[in-house]
DNA sequence: GCGAAAAAATGATCTAGATCATACTTCTTA
DNA sequence: TAAGAAGTATGATCTAGATCATTTTTTCGC
């Protein structure tokens, strides 16, 4: 885990989370513009973003930390759709079709991300190629991305998909342990809290994962990987 | 019903699905362009336009007819992601993304549908920005609307389900009933056959719907919607 | 470091919906 | 137009997982 993740300004010149992003191409120019014309802020814990239903203003760029993109439900439930990290752009959907936004996204623990203004992001759309297909790509991916949570929503066991829940975490969470509330991982998987709270001991005396008091360690990848089926 | 649906050449200068599609805005050149390279083929009942795993080769314009896009489960089991109909061009996702089609897509009915080939649209959607700028707007809501399907999926019952994929199924059907294999239905709604047949029934008894063999009236809108919840 | 509040865990119970079996209806096509 | 096949319907049963209640553990502000 970074040290230090209190405020401070990350010229995306230097942004280590740049390369994996969609401004890794970016030239000397474009990112200049950007640079020049963003902000960057420190969230702390479950800060929002932005919330279901307002009017998107910009993009949000994560330089270092967690956040959850999620859809709340009628009694409130949280569905979680994604987990974004480091090096994601957050929020630019609702840019391009207009509508408030679908989703709401929140910090999960202390971020840094910069926000880039409508018209500026835009304006780099237009204008940069590389940039733009990698944005149709990207949102292609993510369309065959949400067919299959569908799917497995649709098809599969809660189990399985806890199996293919915490795999998937494990990339996004890297060299770190899963941090997030059972609540949250519950929301994640689509199942009652309760719920995921027995099947993750399950898993914890089957030998698949070892928790470190809220943390979640993967310890069988390949058992995990088995259980979740295709 | 149109009375024939029998194979001919569409132009797309007349194409009356076009003024729907993200071809509407689409000017001479432009069109001429994709009418003298495009190939017109009409689809029996139930014929696959691609399947999961194959490169895309072009994208698929529906002129007159219903096409499922689905993905299959372990066991086999269909889940239908979207029903396309007149005006939609069906699978450009998957070009744009690089990577095989992660869902598959078979016409419903008889259908009459063009193609046109990966290299003239890529062209037309580097050229022509107002096309570029309808494709990322379609993404865009498209993936809004999964993140909604997904938490549907999640938080709501069977019952409830049914009634929102009814409705969303007699705006897609438009001025006929609707037309479904009660197993397409199913696997739309995301249950099984039986269980599907057995909330229909309740649907028939509680005056929402009528049946005509297989063919569904929805009498109820205002019912559904409520039932339906949010 | 202490006490309150939040989060995690466990237990008991209940039901929506899956599954399996079978019967009936409607299409197909010979 | 009859027979077989596919699709639709219904009945009986079983269980994964939701829900509600309570206890234990962890976190956090003072």
């Amino acid at each position: 885990m970074t040290p230090n993740k209190s405020h401070k300004h990350v010229t995306c010149q230097n942004c280590l989370a740049r390369k994996d992003s969609l401004f890794c191409s970016m030239t000397g120019d474009d990112l200049d513009t950007i640079e020049s014309n963003k902000s960057c802020s420190y969230f702390k814990k479950d800060q929002p973003l932005f919330i279901e239903g307002s009017l998107p203003r910009g993009v949000f760029c994560i330089n270092d930390g967690k956040v959850k993109i999620y859809s709340r439900g009628e009694e409130g439930k949280e569905q979680i759709i994604h987990v974004a990290t480091s090096g994601e752009i957050v929020g630019f959907r609702a840019m391009f079709s207009g509508e408030p936004y679908s989703v709401a996204a929140n910090t999960l623990e202390e971020s840094n991300i910069c926000f880039i203004s409508k018209s500026d992001f835009l304006n780099l759309v237009d204008t940069n190629s590389t940039l733009r297909n990698g944005i149709l790509k990207e949102l292609s991916k993510e369309l065959a991305d949400r067919a299959s949570f569908i799917k497995n929503m649709a098809q599969k066991s809660v189990r399985e998909r806890l199996a293919a829940s915490l795999l998937l975490l494990d990339d996004i969470y890297s060299e770190d342990y899963i941090n997030l509330s059972r609540e949250d991982l519950a929301n994640f998987v689509g199942t009652a809290t309760e719920t995921l709270i027995r099947l993750l001991k399950d898993f914890k005396d089957e030998g698949f994962v070892k928790t470190h008091v809220r943390k979640i360690e993967v310890l069988d990848k390949e058992g995990l990987i088995q259980l979740a089926g295709s």
